[in-house]
DNA sequence: ATCGATTAAAAAATCGATTTTATAGAGACT
DNA sequence: AGTCTCTATAAAATCGATTTTTTAATCGAT
């Protein structure tokens, strides 16, 4: 049982936040119809909030909708991890270079700061959820300052899809131990402006996530 | 009032058509809070499919939800046209790349119906909804081949959204003609595979679009 | 045994009413 | 007059029950 906080948010809104972090973090099979009365003892909601937030989740696209046929998570698809790596790694260089255009000092600072909540969470490895959160956040401040929140609004979309499947992969310190250097090093690009070095490690960043991802997809 | 259909779609997926394309059209007042209950009569459903409507365009980025505060719809914004239409240029440059290189000859006599449908429509021009149908789907299958279904998705979002702003300028005759061209020398390149003409006119094509749309987005 | 139709059960979708929250207006005070 | 609080009203959000549709099981026929 997932127990909501009580602000002020709507009921409508927690379990969508809720259901998302789920949905990436993997807690429904792929493929999975989802069974509208235990999400709803589950998630201590009525009807109604529920409903609501199944339909937003699946305008985003972290669900699919079957006319009276109710909700069902997507099934994984190499084909569509490739689509979305590939299309992520081009989004985000682009945004890349306009942030690194376009970055003021302010961008820097929270650049940096980003990346140091990342490494502080990076210290305790029993909290996943934390380092996650850190290091979404990380990548939203790398590209924070590009100028176009239709461009930010999608990368974010693909960055939750691409977790999903690079969620199911099981954790490889070698890897992390790959992919926390790199954050370093965007870091040190930025600072510099360097715009061909960002891309070209940025791109790198996501192969290495997308080739571990691959090897837990079948089909 | 609007009359809603009798296929086996759901009410709330019906509304949801409706209210959306009412939206693109115009229909609504930019920045106007929506009445709930009026939109009940409106369309002529109850509150919980009409709800779900709500918040499945507030996802898709067509409404704006404020807790406790319902929906409203988003100001028009000249900073976020010139945003859409210069996405909406470099994800369909990109497309179009795609969809030239993988594009076979289904892909060719889907496009070239989609011209002839959209030359037809043209003829009517007291038919105005079914002209703007012929030109999305005319759009839809020049960049239907790509191979991304993700970035298909983007794009038709912008698209969606770069509609609300251009049509609220009024008709203009000689523009609408240059743009009718326009779709008849992209179905060239496409069946000569010019990509780097194609990409060019695609550019084009949008930019005297957005010119016309910058007119009439005031603030 | 397989297919098709019929029906019972389950699930999805919708409705109407209730609860909660925001908003606007009246009155009291500075 | 302006600001504050309180209250009445309106609107949003949620709940519980009803209706509709799908799914699964049963029976009969080929």
């Amino acid at each position: 049982m997932t127990v909501l906080d009580s602000s002020s948010a709507t009921a409508s809104s927690q379990v969508f936040e809720a259901l998302k972090r789920d949905l990436i973090r993997g807690q429904f099979k792929a493929g999975e119809k989802l069974a509208i009365s235990s999400l709803k003892s589950h998630y201590q909601v009525g009807l109604s909030p529920l409903r609501e937030a199944l339909n937003r989740l699946s305008a985003y696209g972290l669900l699919e909708q079957v006319n009276q046929r109710g909700f069902r998570v997507p099934a994984m698809r190499l084909e569509e991890l490739d689509d979305i790596a590939n299309l992520r790694s081009q989004l985000e260089c682009m945004a890349l270079t306009q942030a690194f255009q376009n970055g003021d000092a302010e961008w820097e600072s929270l650049l940096v700061a980003a990346h140091h909540r990342l490494r502080r969470a990076d210290e305790k490895p029993e909290q996943i959820e934390e380092w996650e959160q850190a290091h979404l956040r990380f990548h939203r401040a790398l590209l924070a300052a590009c100028g176009s929140s239709w461009l930010l609004r999608f990368i974010e979309q693909l960055h939750d899809q691409f977790d999903r499947y690079r969620r199911m992969a099981p954790p490889n310190p070698e890897v992390r131990r790959q992919l926390d250097a790199q954050h370093g090093e965007l870091v040190e690009y930025a600072l510099n402006r360097d715009i061909s070095g960002g891309r070209a490690l940025l791109d790198d960043h996501i192969r290495l996530s997308h080739d571990v991802a691959r090897g837990c997809c079948d089909v």
